[in-house]
RNA sequence: GCUGGGUUCGUAUAACGGUUAGUACUCAAGAUUCUCAAUCUUGCAAUAGGAGUUCGAUUCUCCUACCCAGUACCA
C-alpha cells in the first residue's frame, strides 16, 4: 500500500528549542518535502510538571524563522494550521488536548493481556529502588519482579477492582514479554537486536493526572496521524524495543512507520553534548532566538546574534550530513533536492562555531547591496545616525548632522561587504565613513604621528585639496601616489598618517576609498582636527 | 554496573576491498597592497589499538580501549 509520506517533529514545550532540535526539525521537513508529503508539528505536553510558559510560542517562531513550515500543526496563536484538512483530519496537535484518547488505548492492552495495573506508590518503588541500591544492585520493574508487587497481575480481581475504583495513584504498565528477540531497523543505523529481558515494564498512562507517558502518547499519536516515519534523536534509540512492541501489541505492525534516529550535537570542546553552558562560556549561540528564562537570565540566539536564518540552516544541515561531494552551500529548496539519510552520519557531531561564522560570512557576500543596506540601517540609527532618502535619490553626507543618504550607505556597503562576516559589522569596520574620528589610537598615533611624517602628509593633503580633477577612488588614488611618488616620500609612512588622521588608527580602507567617500571639504576639515589633536 | 549506539587530520566530512587517504573550517607561511582585511598560492595535520578474513583492508569479522545515550508515574 502506498502511503503518503508523513513525518512529524515532536517537541515538548519544557524550554527554548536547542539548536540540535532545531536540527532534528530540519532532517524531518526535508525528508517530508522531498517525498512530497506533510510536515507535522506536534506539541508534546503529557508532562504537566515541566511546562514552560513561551516555550511552545518559542519553538513555532524558531521553526518559522528557519523557513520550517509546518504543513499541520499549531500556530503561534495556537491555533490549528491543517493544509491538507480534507484528507487528514488529525487535528488537535497538542497531547495535552487529545488527553480523552489515550486510556481507552492502555485498556485496550490490558484487556489483551499486554498490559496490567500498578497499585505500587511512588514511595514504594522508591523504597524497593533504594533496597536494591545499598545490596548493590539496580531495581527494574520487569518480568523478574513484578510478580512480588502491587499490581493486577498479583492481586486477586475482586482486590484490582476495588483499587481501581477508590485509589488514584494508580498506573498501567506494559507487560513486557521474556526472552524475545525484538529485531528492529533504523534507517540511519541498519538492523539492531535486542532481547526484551533487558526491557522493563514502562508506565503507559498515569491515573493521577489521566495522561499517557511519552510512549504510549507516541505511538497512538503517531499511528493516529498516519505517521510514516520517525526521524528523531538518538536518546529515543533505547525505547525502540518497546516502541516496536506497542505496535505489535496494537496489531499495528502494518503501518509502522519506519524509523531513523539521529546522532545528537556535541560540544565544540571536551566530550558531551552541547548545552546552554559551552554557548555561554564560548560565545556562541545554542539557541535559534534569543530566549529569557523565567529566572531573567538570558540566552544567546542567532537570529539576535546577526546570523542570516539561510545561514544557520544550511549550517545544521551539513552537521552530520553531507552529499555525497565538494558542494557545502545549498538553499532550502537545494536542500531538499540533495537531502538523504543515507548520508547523514552515525556519529555524534562536535558543533563548530567557526564554521557556523563562515557559512554567514559566504553568504552576506551573496546578497544584493540593498538588502544589506536595508538591514544596516538601523544600526546606523542606532548609532546615532539618520538616515535619509531613497536608492534612486542622489548620494550625499552631512556629516556635521549625522546623517546621510540610503545610497551613500549602499556604497559603504558595497565596499566593505566582502570584509564582514554579520551586518553589525558594517559599523564596527568603518565608522569613520559616517562620522569624524573622535579619537585616535594611541600606538598608531605614537609610531606613525611624527614631525618628518605628518609634515610630508599635510603637503600631500594640501596638494589634494587643489586637486580639480574627477573624486573618484581611483582618480584620487593615482593622483596621491603619484604626488607621494614624484616626491620620493616614503609611501607607507605619508599614507599612515593621512589614515590616522582620517579614520582614527593606522590600518583599515584604503586612503582613496576613503576620500572618495568623505570627500574634499571632511578631508580637510579631518586634517586641521588631528593637527589639532595630535600636534 | 547493565543495555544499546558510536570511533578517518584540532573540527565537519570524502573515499560504498585497490587513491601519493581528497575537500572545507581553523592555524602557519608566502604573494599582493599605503596598512588592515579580502583574494590567490603553499604548508601543517587523520584511518583509536590488536587479532583475523583477503592477493590487498579506512572499508568485512572479533577483541580491547575510549566516547555518547538510556536505565523515571520526563520527554
Amino acid at each position: 500500500m502506498e502511503r503518503r509520506t508523513r513525518v512529524r517533529f515532536a517537541p515538548s514545550p519544557t524550554g527554548p528549542l536547542h539548536m540540535g532540535g532545531v536540527r532534528t526539525a530540519l532532517y524531518n521537513y526535508l525528508y517530508a518535502k522531498q517525498h512530497g508529503g506533510d510536515f507535522i508539528l506536534r506539541i508534546e505536553d503529557t508532562d504537566s510538571h515541566r511546562f514552560v510558559p513561551g516555550a511552545e510560542e518559542y519553538i513555532i517562531e524558531a521553526l518559522k524563522w528557519c523557513g520550517i513550515v509546518p504543513d499541520e500543526g499549531v500556530d503561534k496563536d495556537g491555533k490549528v494550521v491543517e493544509t491538507a484538512s480534507e484528507r487528514h483530519p488529525h487535528a488537535p496537535y497538542r497531547q495535552s488536548q487529545r488527553r480523552g484518547i489515550y486510556r481507552a488505548y492502555a485498556e485496550q492492552l490490558v484487556a489483551n493481556g499486554y498490559a496490567y495495573y500498578a497499585f505500587d506508590s511512588a514511595e514504594e518503588l522508591e523504597a524497593v529502588r533504594s533496597a536494591a541500591e545499598a545490596r548493590g544492585e539496580t531495581f527494574t520493574y520487569n518480568q523478574k519482579s513484578r510478580m512480588s508487587l502491587r499490581n493486577s497481575l498479583t492481586l486477586s480481581a475482586e482486590e484490582t477492582s476495588k483499587l481501581l475504583e477508590e485509589t488514584v495513584n494508580w498506573t498501567i504498565r506494559f507487560k513486557m514479554p521474556e526472552n524475545t528477540v525484538v529485531a528492529m531497523d533504523d534507517m540511519i543505523r541498519g538492523h539492531i537486536e535486542v532481547n526484551t529481558d533487558t526491557l522493563d515494564d514502562k508506565v503507559l498512562w498515569k491515573r493521577a493526572d489521566e495522561l499517557p507517558t511519552y510512549h504510549l502518547a507516541n505511538i497512538v499519536d503517531d499511528h493516529l496521524m498516519e505517521i510514516t516515519e520517525v526521524i528523531r534523536g538518538e536518546e529515543w534509540l533505547p525505547s525502540l524495543p518497546l516502541h516496536y512492541m506497542l505496535y505489535k501489541a496494537f496489531g499495528w505492525e502494518e503501518t509502522r512507520p519506519r524509523f531513523a534516529h539521529l546522532s545528537l550535537l556535541l560540544k565544540p570542546v571536551g566530550n558531551g553534548k552541547l548545552s546552554k553552558r559551552d554557548g555561554d562560556k564560548m560565545g556562541f549561540p545554542v539557541f535559534p532566538l534569543r530566549w529569557v528564562n523565567a529566572e531573567g537570565e538570558a540566552s544567546h540566539g542567532y537570529r539576535e546574534d546577526g546570523y542570516f536564518p539561510e545561514a544557520f540552516v544550511n549550517m545544521l544541515a551539513m552537521l552530520g550530513w553531507n552529499p555525497g561531494d565538494d558542494r557545502e552551500l545549498f538553499s532550502l529548496e537545494e536542500l531538499i533536492q540533495a537531502f538523504s539519510m543515507e548520508k547523514v552520519q552515525k556519529a555524534g557531531a562536535k558543533f563548530n562555531p567557526d564554521k557556523a561564522k563562515w557559512f554567514n560570512k559566504e553568504y552576506l557576500r551573496m546578497k544584493s547591496d540593498e538588502e544589506l543596506t536595508d538591514l544596516f540601517v538601523p544600526i546606523l540609527e542606532a548609532n546615532g545616525i539618520e538616515v535619509t532618502g531613497c536608492y534612486k535619490c542622489p548620494v550625499s553626507h552631512d556629516f556635521a548632522a549625522h546623517s546621510v543618504s540610503k545610497n551613500y550607505v549602499k556604497g559603504v556597503v558595497a565596499l566593505i561587504k566582502e570584509r564582514a562576516t554579520f551586518v553589525a559589522d558594517f559599523w564596527t569596520i568603518a565608522p569613520y565613513l559616517f562620522a569624524a574620528p573622535k579619537e585616535y589610537v594611541e600606538k598608531d598615533a605614537a609610531k606613525f604621528w611624527k614631525e618628518e611624517n605628518y609634515t610630508l602628509a599635510l603637503k600631500a593633503a594640501e596638494h589634494m585639496y587643489g586637486y580639480e580633477g574627477p573624486w573618484t577612488a581611483e582618480a584620487v588614488g593615482e593622483e596621491l601616489e603619484g604626488f607621494i611618488r614624484g616626491n620620493e616620500w616614503p609611501m607607507g609612512k605619508v599614507m599612515n598618517c593621512l589614515r590616522l588622521a582620517l579614520s582614527g588608527a593606522s590600518s583599515g580602507l584604503g586612503i582613496a576609498d576613503i576620500l572618495s567617500f568623505i570627500g574634499k571639504d571632511e578631508f580637510r576639515s579631518r586634517m586641521e582636527n588631528a593637527v589639532a589633536q595630535l600636534g
